[in-house]
DNA sequence: CTAGTCAACCTGTGCT
DNA sequence: AGCACAGGTTGACTAG
């Protein structure tokens, strides 16, 4: 119960030794999470109970979460944000093109501009363009062009 | 286990 | 300098 133990425990916020936090961030970075061996072994090391081991490295996965989607999202926005700019140009190109009356090739047999793909890498998600080629070319095979993520 | 939350503690800033 | 306040950080907890 959360009363009893304010009544009892009043939450005193302990700070962990730099040197402490060292060795746990060293852990962390070689593994995300904790065996119950590993779990003994560091609050051993580090004069720590195993709970509080635990709940540091719980926290540290939340956090570091957090800043992911952080990430993704500021990546994501870029992204959009390029995605605009070109579509922008291309319905530009194409209101040119209408003024020179030239007529577009059949959007049927078209490949789309861009298409989603996950980077294999990272397993973050990758703009792929499909690229023709010169229009001189017999070839009908598209090249492919991929993009990893910007963290990738 | 994760997600959400609380609360102690820290740090930067503006005012006197 | 030192005080108050706001906002950020982080250890600890609960609910599901």
């Amino acid at each position: 119960m959360e009363e009893e133990y304010e009544t009892q425990n009043p939450r005193k916020k302990l700070r962990l030794t730099k040197e402490q936090s060292r060795v746990l961030e060293e852990s962390f970075r070689q593994n995300h999470s904790l065996n119950p061996k590993q779990k003994e072994g560091l609050a051993e090391q580090l004069k720590l109970k195993p709970r509080q081991v635990e709940v540091w490295f719980q926290n540290r996965r939340a956090r570091s979460k957090l800043k992911q989607t952080e990430l993704e999202c500021e990546y994501l926005k870029k992204w959009f944000g390029s995605l605009s700019e070109q579509n922008r140009r291309l319905k530009k190109e194409v209101e040119e093109l209408r003024g020179m009356n030239v007529r577009p090739p059949n959007i049927s047999q078209q490949q789309p501009a861009a298409t989603l793909t996950m980077c294999p890498r990272c397993e973050r998600v990758a703009t792929t363009f499909l690229d023709k080629g010169p229009a001189t070319t017999t070839s009908t095979t598209p090249t492919k062009i991929i993009q990893p993520s910007a963290a990738c």
